[in-house]
DNA sequence: CTTATCTCAGGAAGACTGAGATCC
DNA sequence: CGGATCTCAGTCCTCCTGAGATAA
């Protein structure tokens, strides 16, 4: 409280006005998810990676190989910003970049044995940052909070 | 499913790996603030608003007058951005910036006439398009989400 | 001298646009 | 030809750092 922030709700149910602007959830969510990404970006960089990278190694394991254009799609990085998470990946030699011979535009891009390993070590570190992140609530509320974001995204992706 | 996403989940409780990926409340967080963060920002556009218009004359119609330090403290603006937030809001003739008397190096920020009638327009947009937002969510579910977020942001606000 | 306030310049990162070159 | 793919250049926004000027 040593924001000068809002002082704590009635806890009667009676919603006093300046609550309003703390208790929008487009707010909530924002500044939620400052505080997500800065955890998560951290604790990667400590391992020499970034969101990115977990996204197309993990895509790669589960879906196989493929072109950029269908990795993008799959782990939902731009394709425009794809090129350069592929660039990184390869430096690291997590992931091998070669073209498709039947289809001459493409790149067919493979995890690596390598990548595999990584992809292992990330998984560990992101289960412990999602502790972290998750910390307050009990594996009932977490379930919860999971279910209720990916309902709220399957809607607003539907409707494109 | 258009887009090469995971498939449905197996809906019997069991997590079959791709789901590692889409049910990370860390990516599921950023991914749905996209979302929120367009349709507000869409949103208050068409009324020649910001989110940070909107931020800023709540808290000086809740708490009163205030120094831009202040302003940025209780609205969670950057103290360097505060500035140009203002800048806006003063072209358009919803706050008023003088010096303050007592202390030459603050200016105090107060909320005009006009700026309490925008504001009270902006509180039913908003309105609707948090109804847009929550739209799959049943009254008490949104409340649990709103709890939930703030319990997350509570906890990590104060961890600073 | 130290501290606080206001201001501006600019960096880093993410989402996104547009366009060119290549190929189907 | 239309449409897809890879790549690059660059925009816009947000969060944030740093520094200068002024005044307490």
């Amino acid at each position: 409280m040593s924001r000068g922030e809002a002082p704590d709700p009635p806890d009667d149910g009676t919603l006093r006005t300046p609550e309003r602007l703390r208790r929008r959830a487009s707010r909530l969510l924002s500044q939620l998810t400052v505080r997500s990404d800065r955890l998560i970006t951290d604790g990667l960089a400590e391992a020499d990676s970034r969101k990115w990278h977990y996204a197309v190694l993990t895509s790669l394991q589960e879906y196989g190989p493929g072109s950029q254009a269908e990795l993008s799609r799959r782990s939902g990085i731009y394709r425009s910003d794809m090129v350069g998470v592929l660039n990184e990946l390869a430096e690291r030699d997590l992931v091998e970049r070669a073209p498709d011979p039947d289809d001459r535009r493409r790149n067919v891009i493979t995890i690596s044995t390598e990548g595999r390993r990584r992809l292992r070590r990330l998984d560990k570190v992101l289960d412990d940052l999602h502790d972290e992140l998750l910390a307050p609530l009990s594996p009932a509320e977490r379930d919860q909070f999971v279910q209720l974001l990916t309902r709220l995204l399957d809607h607003h992706t539907r409707n494109s």
